[in-house]
DNA sequence: TTTGTATATTGCAATATTACGATATTAGAT
DNA sequence: ATCTAATATCGTAATATTGCAATATACAAA
């Protein structure tokens, strides 16, 4: 008990769960929107951007690379994180289709 | 320490994070696709579907109520639970202008 | 090769979420 | 009035998430 009981839940309907899960935190929309404006996106620029720990921060990078959202090139000792765009329009695509099959009301 | 700093997010990023944390779960993805697919929408009916106990499934319509996803009208000792269309167009249009605005890139 | 800087990992405490049994509430049926 | 069915709420156990200090790693510069 106390854990999701993904067992008796579809693939589709898991997937789409663990992804909206990574989004569902202000600390990592903050660091997609601040990576997606920026042109050199380090890390600990987006700790003095953010307010949060390094190692907060270097754990919420790590769950939107779980999905591919982003991606970091290493850059010397540096690592250039950037939006996965590729990834990004494929769940876009992903949440919209969930939104638009869903929409049928029955009231 | 544990709770999310959302004092240091601003509102439209402390807003999308509880949308997304809303839709965070198989059980409400479910629950959302079966009461979209259907005419008449009574907990029971989810509970024999889903596969949940029926507190658990109180609980999650709970939340999906908490952002206005859903509505439910008392039918006699009945609720028929319905998307609230409206609202759901409306986290539709917030969820792509956040993708739309995040899209540009660095790399 | 030591030093400094950027990032990752580990371990842990605080808090949140998930699930459910027990119980309460509500309303129609008997 | 009492019984029954549908749904909600409470209390609680199990698990997950958040955040951070301490530490590790990796690399470039001195």
């Amino acid at each position: 008990m106390g854990s999701t009981k993904t067992q008796i839940f579809n693939n589709k309907q898991n997937e789409l769960a663990t992804i909206f899960k990574v989004l569902a935190n202000p600390a990592r929309i903050a660091i997609l929107q601040y990576i997606s404006g920026q042109k050199a996106c380090i890390c600990n620029d987006i700790v003095d951007e953010i307010g949060l720990a390094q190692p907060t921060i270097s754990q919420h990078l790590k769950e939107l690379k779980s999905i591919d959202l982003i991606k970091g090139e290493i850059d010397g000792k540096k690592i250039c994180y950037c939006i996965n765009l590729e990834k990004w329009k494929e769940i876009q695509d992903l949440l919209n289709s969930f939104f638009d099959k869903t929409t049928f009301n029955c009231c």
